[in-house]
DNA sequence: ACCTGAACACCGTTCAAGT
DNA sequence: ACCTGAACACCGTTCAAGT
């Protein structure tokens, strides 16, 4: 059982980190514990690492974003989904900074299955309804393309919808292009 | 006129990150310095950051890669050159890790001009060889291309090669792709 | 003119001691 | 059962003191 001090803490914690990171991406974790106003040991209790705590942060957010699919396929089409829900992730990836590094795992590092793998699956959903469309290339995969996602977030914000349109002729199936613009 | 004293420590100190870099990517300045056997403070004096290390060391690398366009372009299609050239500068960011920290410049922070600005000029070469054959869409941007490469080198080894394939199918010109693979 | 190395203000993380 | 906060082993960088 919790005890209440225990439940409270997390809270603050939660609303420390959510607010200090927005202001800066890369707040150290003491420095949230001191505006949590809980000591490092706390802070570590509840979340044993940096990359948890940024996760837990911004799993409201991965989960609004695996919401809209649904929506997207039921009313436009696949290519056109894809290409509107890819904005919409890059634009969360923009503003929360350390999501966008949460979620481009580097070439080793393993990455925390709690996001990652809802991603993945949203983005197989897009992929598919395209390939059944026969619009996207079949051999497409999905862990590619949220890698070559994070190339759009790194760069320069007005150059994201041109690199994407780049990426979604060259998902296109040969001799169908063109479909994206 | 410099003393002998500072000009072997310079050597040194290049020696020391050269093969301390090889083995650990993230090796810190003091340990450099301790490896190299001078003071932190004389290898600030010749490095003023650690970027400007970086980039000293992988300068010779940056110029074979450049180095190599003409001999490409000479004995290839332009997208077959580029092709090639890309999975070289790739294998480069692979092995050497950190020159891929350095030509990926996040968002906001500006790339020091002495070996970005050569890439760019490179790979402008190469899209541009594409372009007037015909076979590389106009408004293909060199700095997107760069940026693109970023994710190849973040992902798996095994994944680079596909991905790059369809950012080349992306670049060919609409109704006329099909012609890297 | 150049070097040394102690020092500064941090960092992520741990853990003995408390309640 | 949980919290505190001093402490550890670092980090990049600076700068007074030396030669």
């Amino acid at each position: 059982m919790v005890r209440s001090d225990a439940r409270e803490n997390r809270a603050r914690i939660l609303a420390a980190a959510r607010q200090a990171f927005a202001e800066d991406d890369d707040t150290s974790m003491n420095r949230i514990a001191q505006l949590a106003g809980v000591g490092p040991g706390t802070l570590y209790r509840n979340y044993p690492s940096r990359e948890v705590l940024i996760l837990e942060i911004y799993q409201e957010e991965i989960e609004r974003l695996i919401g809209t699919v649904d929506e997207l396929l039921a009313t436009a089409t696949p290519v056109e989904a894809l290409r509107r829900w890819t904005l919409d992730l890059v634009d969360g990836m923009r503003t929360k900074h350390s999501l966008g590094a949460a979620l481009s795992p580097d070439a080793h590092q393993s990455m925390a299955e709690k996001s990652y793998g809802p991603v993945i699956a949203a983005i197989t959903r897009l992929l598919d309804a395209g390939k059944a469309a026969g619009v996207i290339r079949a051999d497409a995969e999905p862990v590619d393309f949220l890698q070559l996602t994070g190339a759009l977030w790194r760069a320069a914000p007005d150059r994201s919808e041109p690199m994407l349109a780049l990426i979604l002729d060259g998902l296109g199936k040969n001799g169908d292009v063109s479909v994206s613009r």
